[in-house]
DNA sequence: TAGTGGTCTAGACCACTTC
DNA sequence: AAGTGGTCTAGACCACTAC
């Protein structure tokens, strides 16, 4: 009970379960990490409160709170003022993750490409669009479609249409500037910010009139991309259908191994 | 001064009297964010150190630090003991994140799906593999050639070839296994973690091959998707070459927007 | 040697939840 | 009223980096 603070940030290269020169919120993190883990806190439980672990470990609040940080960044715990700290995981349940800085990036790799509009109207959700917005059945919807070029490029990369929710109709107002964006419009114009894409990805066989539009073979294998516009509390924004013909255009992502609870 | 604790988290709506309602070092860290993004600390610029920053805002050195540490955990700077905080990036670079638990969740929904080993030889990088592979040219990797079956499915997913590099041969013993996944082989019999899967979709027309082995018709569409696998330090393992014939697959992804200096 | 961030203590008041 | 996590203070020693 003598030994004052152990030391600063040493190399201690974050060795799973050892804890010899680590700090001792990290120690004390490894140890409720391992009862975890070993179920003595199931998924459900409580853990003890800050005094309580301050106490069992000898240490001060302040170092049990810091411990119990770190199972809280690693997404293992949930904590309430009055409750207390309740085990969500035994494990992080997310261990590759993938990140882009814009929606863009998940659009093309250049994001210097010009969308040119073909027209716009509104259309019923219903026949062969009923299925990809079942929630919105019967409702009217703008839709765009559209050609996407590269920059300066006179072959288009893809052909979309996008369909927006008729409470963000005003959008129709730049969408036509160039570098417009359904979701920088929605942002600007709206204040509604996208909380969430999904991204479906199939391939199809060209129609007779896209594979014209696109100046590709009609039959010609394509990319099929749906992309999922979801705004707050899981509100549908927008739809797009892309359709993108062989070669012109490819999908890229990176998974990385998140270390979280690690280092930091 | 007098006033001590201001008041735990609180929504806090318009009481007139001092701040926000939000924690000092809530208030303190909007502050900090707000110099870098009005460019008053540059990119590359130091921060001042915990002391002054307490004493310009009146504040603890605690309360400083857990405003600085918002900051952090945006990854907008970097810490150093001896130098100081160091501003990295004036907005979050992240904005957009879509997570899987396990590598296997990039392959299928279900993951009850069965290997089947077609063939197991040795290949020399060259001709076609050759821009896949463009470091390895030259080298002989092992190769599989697969089909994937959805659990007691007659009718195969997917032909899926795996390249492993030479090193990690001896998977070959166990990759028959029911359930078998290189990457977890890997892990298993090398003690090698993946840090980093690159994922490549485009699409492409069945070839009559491939087509026979699918019970496709042949010419028809397919997902193409290059899967390289990738070690410490940027080495790569492995690499797997799939094609899914159309409305067999489907890809799913879903990005979340981050939220990570907000609440927490 | 001086100054930085990293760790730690011993206390305190607060808002929230449960009894 | 009691107990929880959330916030905050005023101090301290440490390891690291620069001078």
């Amino acid at each position: 009970m003598s030994t004052r603070a152990k030391r600063g940030a040493t190399a201690a290269p974050s060795r799973p379960g050892r804890a010899t020169g680590a700090p001792r919120y990290a120690r004390v993190a490894d140890a409720l990490l391992a009862d975890i883990e070993r179920g003595k806190y199931a998924v459900g439980d409580l853990l003890p409160p800050e005094l309580d672990i301050a106490e069992q470990y000898g240490i001060s609040r302040y170092t049990a709170r810091e411990a119990i940080r770190r199972l809280h960044d690693m997404g293992l715990i949930t904590r309430r003022a009055g409750i207390g700290t309740t085990v969500k995981a035994t494990h992080t349940q997310v261990r590759y993750t993938a990140s882009i800085s814009d929606i863009t990036d998940l659009l093309h790799y250049s994001k210097k490409t010009q969308l040119k509009i073909l027209s716009e109207d509104w259309v019923r959700i219903e026949g062969p669009l009923e299925p990809l917005l079942k929630d919105a059945a019967g409702q009217r919807w703008l839709k765009f479609s559209t050609l996407r070029y590269p920059a300066g490029g006179e072959v288009p990369i893809s052909f979309t249409e996008i369909l927006v929710h008729p409470t963000y109709e005003r959008i129709r107002e730049r969408m036509h500037e160039p570098n417009a964006t359904v979701y920088r419009l929605l942002e600007d114009m709206h204040g509604e910010t996208i909380h969430e894409v999904r991204q479906e990805i199939g391939c199809t066989a060209l129609t007779r009139k896209t594979a014209a539009l696109l100046g590709a073979r009609a039959g010609g294998p394509a990319l099929y991309v749906l992309r999922y516009y979801i705004g707050k509390g899981d509100s549908l924004m927008s739809l797009s259908i892309n359709t993108y013909p062989q070669d012109r255009f490819k999908l890229s992502t990176s998974w990385r191994l998140d270390r979280r609870g690690d280092d930091r």
